[in-house]
DNA sequence: TGAAAGCAATCGGAAATGTCGATCAGTAAG
DNA sequence: CTTACTGATCGACATTTCCGATTGCTTTCA
């Protein structure tokens, strides 16, 4: 049972409003029009305040309205929290839309360097109040920061393990045989993948995930990757690896958008044209299932992609 | 009829205190421990705040919970929020205490010389936390400022026209008729103050509420205050006057205080005993009625003042 | 002098909101 | 497969909020 006990509520925004419009006015009846409440309501809503705050704030009698010292104090606090609470709102409310704003995207390093150019510049035109920010990473550390919530999306290869990660596929990049010109492959006509000596096949180093489509794609039975640590060489980026072919050290596979992207200009490296099936990889854009976003993630941003891609 | 009309309802502080503890705990349940409410209400809470603002600040799937960069965002301005809401109240509930902050009080010219000093040392020692503001103006002005708030309380001689306002008599304080030592009427025995002439009473300019007190004293016949405007000489305050008695101009009414003061020293004007009815005059503080540390003004600070004048 | 208008406080009832407990649904660990 | 833990959801209840009407006081105007 309380006796005295004025149990204090706390302080709410609306009251300071009420404030606030007693302060412009002096007059609680045009003050609550200011609020768009009742005389009643502000007159109330002051009272509450000053019982919140144990403090006058308002010298009434019924023909004098004036702010005590305290009051005005107060008055001025309010005005500022006010303020910071309409900004937070405003701010909120901008950043609302989903085309504004910063987007994290991660790109596996054996398609960044070729789409990034074109991808930036296409957001750039179609969402200017997009700020896109790119980090180039392997598909497994990707995956780990998009669940820890540091990415907001990815750029990978499929399959990939998904766990509560949803995947949009963007297109499907054929990847492409290349030799040295005077490689006795470029001299027949296609040739099929299989009849390709594994062992002169170069390889990214661990991690990258063109590695194991390779791997995959050279073998019908079922080859322990771990086993062929028989590599002679490893490249760590499609760039050495052009190079290495270009030296007739051997062969490889490389993703379409690389070749299109002048990745074999200034070398004697060719393509060898394969028989089908032609192997290929699905490029697929990855993200939360519970990102805010995903809609503006499936229907606006994967088109863009997508129609990047096409060009 | 609303089709989508989802009422944006207002920003509540309550709500920001949620967001807060989710962004500490990123924990339903613990946020919830942390507000003393159940986890069904903050979650509720959230999502209204998330509706209110047209965004989704908290990422959420039953096992990840994670404040999207919006909602670090509005974490931020809402933590700034909720500490400048507490200072506010805080600042507000010191200020309460009404013998601290500052009190504005008025002092009449014929008072103010001669109480200040002590009444300032007395209220510096006794109520360590009030900043005591004087200013000393005529009764009139004094009046005007405190009903327009100006001013907390003012020090004046009764009686006047005490509007809204209300008066605490602090003390009655005789008048003394002082006049040159060589002056006839220093040489009887007392004096009735109706045998004085009243030509020879000096008087303080218009304005000073002494000044009307001597003219009405001297006179038990109605005097139309207006009619004697053949006084020779006015002062424009006590000392003046004292220097006029001093050489010889004439005699007048002097408030004990200002005697008590050593107004008196250094001069050759003496004072002359008068025989009943002493005039003298009601020294009282006056306030408002409505004024908010009515109860404090009555009940500490009259005393305090009563109690400076009888050392 | 009386009537009318302006003002803030107050009161009772109606509407809105806040809160809780219980339950659901999905995931992870044992 | 069960258990434990998570956040979302629902219905019921209590509280709060809000309004309209009224009161009590004052000033203004007739």
């Amino acid at each position: 049972m309380n006796t005295l006990n004025t149990q204090a509520t706390a302080l709410s925004l609306k009251q300071l409003g009420y404030l606030l419009a007693v302060a412009e006015t002096l007059n609680f009846t045009r003050a609550a029009e200011l609020c768009f409440v009742t005389q009643s309501t502000l007159s109330g809503g002051i009272a509450e305040l000053e019982r919140t705050l144990g403090v006058q704030l308002v010298e009434r009698d019924r023909q004098r309205v004036a702010l005590t010292p305290v009051g005005v104090e107060v008055a001025q606090r309010a005005q500022s929290i006010l303020s910071a609470s309409r900004d937070l709102v405003t701010r909120a409310q901008m950043a609302a839309d989903p085309a504004s704003g910063e987007f994290r995207l991660g790109v596996i390093p054996t398609i960044a360097p070729f789409i990034l150019g074109d991808l930036l510049g296409c957001v750039k035109n179609q969402l200017p109040d997009l700020v896109l920010r790119v980090r180039e990473s392997q598909t497994a550390a990707l995956l780990q920061e998009l669940e820890q919530g540091a990415l907001d999306a990815a750029i990978i290869a499929l399959p990939v393990e998904l766990g509560k990660l949803q995947a949009f596929t963007l297109f499907e990049e054929k990847l492409r045989l290349v030799a040295h010109k005077n490689d006795p492959m470029c001299k027949g006509g296609p040739v099929a993948l299989r009849e390709v000596d594994t062992r002169r096949m170069l390889l990214l180093e661990k991690g990258h995930c063109l590695r194991d489509h390779t791997v995959s794609a050279c073998s019908t039975r079922q080859r322990n990757t771990e086993s062929d640590e028989n590599s002679l060489v490893e490249a760590s980026s499609l760039n050495t690896m052009v190079q290495l072919v270009n030296s007739g050290l051997g062969c490889a596979l490389l993703p379409d958008m690389a070749i299109k992207a002048g990745l074999l200009n200034n070398t004697e490296v060719q393509i060898v044209e394969l028989r089908s099936p032609v192997p290929s990889r699905q490029i697929a854009l990855v993200t939360r299932r519970s990102h805010p976003k995903l809609n503006f993630i499936d229907r606006v941003l994967c088109p863009i992609f997508k129609g990047d891609h096409a060009n």
